[in-house]
DNA sequence: CTGAAAGCGCTTACAG
DNA sequence: CTGAAAGCGCTTACAG
């Protein structure tokens, strides 16, 4: 039904071989024959079946994103930071021709045996996965031969022959911190979920040396699960412990905390300052503008996709990447 | 070097034919057969191969989600009703054994071609497109054998073996307004970008048909490509016409203007009625919380997702569906 | 520089 | 109920 690489070398007067070797460019032909296969090609609209090819070729020229997502099943929803490194990725892969990105979405811990099988079943020539997994999941992925790129993941760098991207996040946090001090700001809290995670205790790392640093108290505000929900919660014991400023570990939990100190009349960016980390869209689309690091997710998404294809194409690259971050001055600090 | 259906029937001492009829349920079977080419496969951790399957069905078991965004390339930052939609299809998909979602975002109308051939190339089985098209792009779609699912296209529906999911947004926009006029509100606007597309343009006619029904005067603010900035530069000019109130016709406009206004000094929420139109998470994550139109946009994903893998199955299905809204009433109004 | 042949892992008539 | 054979659309040694 489809036209095929037999019709076109029908048409061109060559062997299939021919076709194939002209579109891959893999073996040597004359200029006369790659014309002619290139104008029968597009006389009869070929397209390559990558199914086909894939099959053969033992590549799928697929990539898979595991994105997990253990609260709930909104996993794009609820995380602009995943939808910012999807965009960085697609804004690599669509100038590479014939790679697709396939997300796997994990909402269960169960579902990771489902993404180890279906990365099989897909035969997925290279594996992005943001964040935190179990050892025996990481094991799994390992036996499999294919190239894996860690995101924000600091637990497991044993594994030597994965890649991994971070962000400066200890640096990120120490200067928010030291900011805030720097306005003049003495009762300086750490707001954060999900405290155990070791990407947010690299973050309370840095808060803590810089108020080691000055001599201040560390406070810690910590718990729930939904970053928004915390803020909203903190709100009412950072003012009864008379916390003029918070650093929060992530830009959605800032901005729950900021909706709760305005609706208890707080003036946030004079009497009390405030500073998130992340840097997502919405942090500059709040009243008052939210003051945050930028770990420039954007970058983020590009650089993790930017490695994969490289060790796919077996290019030399650094598979260790810390990427650097930067304070936004806004309004609420 | 991967476990293979040989493998399995070499265990199982079966043909291969055999294994493969157990996997699809296809031919019958004895009882026996079936449990031993199942201990088999589960033995040597058999996993098919979709690429070979997807050869010989034609069935790519593969759908394509085309998410225009002329305007830049961060399609899923920019578009937070893109990503609920994409939650609400996974979680139709995931329990979809071996159907697997691909993203093709367009950021230039020229890529609406590559879209095309993308189609073919990975043998997509079926397509879900957000919003409006070319008629030239709609009927490249329409000749290649596919089902088709469109949501919010208001245009083409002269494609009569596509199946369209819609909003009913003009009753949404009516049902707003006049809520709006209810509170005793009587200076309405209303508050777009892109006015031209048909589906804004039911918005305003469900607007200007409440306005109509107590003889008030309209008021159109329109205009910006990006929504929240939109909604930023619509204030000065709305409190200039000394409006009191606006129906925005969508969350994010609604949104920047909130922040404007709030920026001006108008009380929103008393002074000033202020609604939406989507129920995007973030409407409820903004001080005050944002009264809006419920569009139910996961829902909206998981029936398009269902009509798709409805007609993918042969099944009847509604192949026109207009889906209810309902007034959400928060702090805005 | 070009072509005939084999084969990737599967399914699907078809014959028994 | 089961098996031998053909074939999906491609690429890759290999021989010429």
């Amino acid at each position: 039904m489809s036209v095929t690489v037999i019709d076109v070398a029908k048409e061109a007067g060559v062997s299939r071989t021919t076709v194939s070797n002209v579109f891959s460019g893999r073996a040597k032909f004359s200029e006369e024959t790659r014309v002619a296969v290139l104008a029968a090609a597009k006389k009869l609209g070929y397209k390559p079946n990558l199914a086909a090819r894939s099959l053969i070729t033992n590549k799928s020229r697929l990539i898979g994103l595991i994105l997990p997502s253990y609260l709930d099943t909104n996993t794009l929803t609820n995380s602009p930071f995943y939808n910012i490194i999807i965009d960085g990725i697609y804004a690599i892969l669509r100038e590479e021709p014939f790679y697709d990105l396939m997300l796997f979405t994990i909402p269960r811990r169960e579902s990771l045996t489902k993404a180890s099988e279906w990365i099989d079943i897909r035969n997925v020539d290279g594996i992005l996965a943001i964040g935190e997994y179990e050892p025996s999941f990481l094991a799994d992925l390992n036996s499999k031969d294919i190239p894996i790129v860690l995101i924000d993941n600091y637990a497991h760098n044993r594994y030597q022959n994965f890649a991994h991207i971070l962000s400066d996040d200890e640096t990120g946090a120490f200067t928010a911190t030291q900011f805030l001090i720097e306005r003049g700001y003495k009762h300086i809290a750490l707001c954060s979920s999900a405290m155990y995670s070791p990407l947010m205790q690299k973050r309370a790392l840095g808060y803590k040396r810089a108020l080691d640093s000055v001599g201040y108290t560390e406070q810690i505000f910590s718990g729930g699960d939904m970053a928004y929900e915390s803020g909203l919660q903190f709100a009412d014991e950072l003012i009864k412990q008379n916390m003029d400023a918070a650093f929060c570990s992530e830009d959605m939990l800032a901005i729950g905390l900021l909706h709760a100190l305005l609706a208890n009349g707080v003036k946030v960016g004079s009497e009390f300052g405030l500073i998130g980390f992340d840097n997502i869209n919405f942090s500059k689309q709040v009243y008052p503008e939210l003051t945050t690091i930028d770990q420039n997710i954007f970058a983020k998404g590009q650089t993790a996709a930017k490695t994969l294809l490289s060790i796919l194409k077996g290019e030399e690259v650094n598979l260790h990447q810390v990427l650097p971050v930067e304070l936004v001055i806004r309004n609420t600090t």
